[in-house]
DNA sequence: AATTTGTTATACTAGTTATATAACAAATAT
DNA sequence: ATATTTGTTATATAACTAGTATAACAAATT
């Protein structure tokens, strides 16, 4: 799998997981109605722990980006499904509003900024602003 | 002060503190030269412990965004002193990058998501994309 | 019938968060 | 000069989080 863990991050390794996972579905590296590994599988793969694994999983339910289904698998629910909601707008601009804040005061431009924005886009093979 | 607390939240306090002080040099509300309050006074105010204020100013601090002198007090470092070295810049688009991509994955739209920088923008009092 | 699955439970270590008190020595205020 | 305020350092404690380790269960799959 695409997953790469950092042991000596600052992030957990069940969040580091998360990510990661997001990041890949954003990539189109796995679609909807694809069954993710198992959590023991993918433990053994990286090295760590099931339960560290299956955290992460259940943060993922949290979110609605997956479904699982007891003693079968997890499922990457589809963009119909998981339907966004006001809150979870708010959610993401609560999420923005630090790091803009932090990259402002230590002397970031808006340019700056925005450009920056664009490589996340680019990096997540999204066609950016000027499609 | 104009640091709010939120004891329920997962954010623990002292980063809650980082952020709201970055957030309010951002928004002007503080400049560059202004000494912060003691970690004694700040703490009393919020009602939380000495050393959880002093742990967010060490933050500030290894941020590069505050001076701490010893004995004396903190003082808000100046845009030029605060350098905005290229790893400063990588670290922010890593900030950027997994919120940006939980919100496509659950399914907002390029233009959703600059819209909400544009609030951010906006909320921050900073001038945005259109001068 | 055997294997794989997520679930649940228990136990443990290490680290983090937050509080509480106290003392120190330098800086500041009276 | 004296008293107060300052960040610093130290110790202790409680609650929580992160991560690992094992084990057993029952349903799903092979």
């Amino acid at each position: 799998m695409f997953i790469q863990i950092e042991p000596q991050s600052d992030v957990p390794i069940y969040e580091q997981v998360t990510r990661q996972i997001i990041e890949g579905i954003a990539r189109g590296d796995m679609k909807q109605g694809d069954t993710l590994p198992s959590v023991r599988s993918l433990a053994a793969d990286l090295g760590v722990n099931m339960h560290t694994v299956n955290k992460s999983y259940h943060e993922l339910e949290a979110k609605g980006i997956i479904a699982i289904r007891a003693k079968s698998g997890a499922i990457i629910r589809s963009t119909e499904e998981r339907a966004l909601t006001h809150a979870q707008l708010q959610q993401i601009e609560k999420n923005l509003k630090p790091v803009v804040a932090e990259g402002m005061v230590l002397g970031a431009t808006v340019e700056q900024i925005e450009h920056m924005m664009k490589k996340v886009f680019a990096d997540l093979q999204i066609p950016a602003e000027g499609v």
